[in-house]
DNA sequence: AAATTAAACAGTAATAGTTCCTATTATTGG
DNA sequence: CCAATAATAGGAACTATTACTGTTTAATTT
């Protein structure tokens, strides 16, 4: 993968916050330094930058939000702000702890585990 | 709520199968009893079934699945071959557990936890 | 049973997020 | 410096979903 500024900047820009920033956030940022910067352009950077391990992408409901957090984490989401927080956590009795720990109503739990099912052995 | 013939079918289509089907794909299904049903009336109806308390709806990545199954319970989804297969486990030594009674290689766990951060107190 | 009312409908247009395409520009190894 | 080619900007295309509108249908009232 060759050097570019704009992909420099774009990972900047998702390195710099904690929000979980979507595409077109990430977008607004750098146009501030590189005005015409194109959509694509973002999408296409963040689709490497997540490839090549130095960002993930997550999923909020339907649409793309991207976390420069490595770590293995998950997240809180608040269905009245939005916002969507990190958490680290044993993995025990997660409702009542998250409500003790984080303050934090859970009204629905979304557990999703990806890997290769036994048909591919 | 009224009754409708649409709804009604929609509802059997999604209650006869484990697959957590795309709302496309329920579609289909519904076209073979009611040829010129629209699409439209497909979502419209799903999210109808979904406010009633009668699916939910489930985000598979970035596409809505509609799932019969109201109990509380997780799901394994196969990343070689699309499947999204349901488990119930109490939450402990998560990835081993699912390893051992499932045969499923987990490669990544994405938890959400959805409901009110302390801000709305 | 006919008339009335409003929910649900089919068909289609619109929207939003994302990916694809192409001619041009920028990086880099030699 | 130059040639090779990766990356870009700008815009078209695509996909899943929602919104709009005139018509049909289910339920309620005469
Ligand atoms: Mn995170
Ligand atoms: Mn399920
Ligand atoms: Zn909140
Ligand atoms: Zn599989």
């Amino acid at each position: 993968m060759r050097y570019s500024h704009q992909r420099e900047l774009i990972k900047q820009v998702v390195y710099s916050t904690n929000s979980h920033p979507t595409a077109d956030w990430i977008y607004d940022q750098v146009k501030s330094s590189v005005p015409n910067i194109s959509l694509g352009t973002v999408y296409r950077n963040l689709k490497q930058l997540n490839n090549e391990g130095y960002i993930r992408t997550i999923y909020d409901g339907s649409i793309a939000r991207y976390d420069w957090n490595m770590d293995s984490h998950y997240h809180l989401k608040c269905n009245t702000c939005g916002d969507l927080i990190d958490f680290q956590l044993p993995n025990d009795d997660l409702k009542k702890t998250v409500k003790r720990k984080f303050d934090f109503k859970v009204l629905d739990v979304e557990i999703t585990l990806i890997g290769k099912c036994n048909k591919h052995n």
